[in-house]
DNA sequence: AATAAATATAGGAAAAGTTTTATATATAGG
DNA sequence: CCTATATATAAAACTTTTCCTATATTTATT
């Protein structure tokens, strides 16, 4: 039997993987794997503008990637979920298939088009 | 020892997730894991337009996705690498995961804001 | 050669996402 | 109270997607 992935959980999967489409979110979400992190510590890890990382984190939180705890006037984000976790999990199986030269996409460049547009 | 994702990886990884962030996209490519479909059965399978169906597997096939080939007027498309299918294998460890009630992310509402005191 | 079938491409409008600059809010410390 | 710090929010300018309608291209068939 083949597995088939129920309508409503497709919706929900969409939303995660396109807000998870932006290097700097999956930067971000990688480093809350280690543990929550002040907004502050997001921005200097990553040299990213105050209010870009905010907004990074009011987008990912309203769509339940993360979620946070205040305390005096630091918010404190962690990773609101397991499919998370799994994705990252997924990203570094990956890297270690393609690092391992067990896997070869053929496109390790970044600029890569058969066809401009 | 945390692993560590490389930058060009995240890249890479971002153009990915963001491309899946489509229930189409979704369907379409899980459709595919059973074997090479050509644009018209995908099409049918999904009550697409045509041109919009055309246009997902475009995109897809820009971004490494899905591959093709031709065979008189039919285009058989089908899975282009591995990263995909760690993508859906992913998906469905999760939905089993909250189907059993093993996991439960709690946001089946759509509408979900912060709002202060 | 004419036609049909399958699919691609083009163009534009609408929607969604991103970035920048500016400002507001809330809390802690003096 | 006043100020500094940390973070959020707002608004506007852009950029990208997405979706629709229309049309083009290619191959097969008659």
């Amino acid at each position: 039997m083949i597995k088939s992935i129920s309508p409503e959980f497709i919706q929900m999967a969409a939303r995660i993987l396109k807000t998870m489409g932006h290097p700097d979110r999956i930067k971000i979400v990688e480093f809350l794997e280690s543990g929550e992190k002040t907004v502050g510590q997001i921005q200097r890890e990553f040299n990213l503008l105050q209010p870009v990382t905010s907004q990074h984190l009011k987008v990912m939180y309203e769509r339940d990637i993360v979620t946070f705890r205040q305390e005096g006037t630091s918010y404190f984000y962690s990773l609101a979920n397991n499919f998370i976790i799994k994705i990252l999990d997924c990203m570094s199986e990956v890297q270690e298939k393609l690092d391992s030269g067990e896997w070869d996409f053929g496109f390790s460049k970044i600029e890569h088009k058969k066809e401009s547009v």
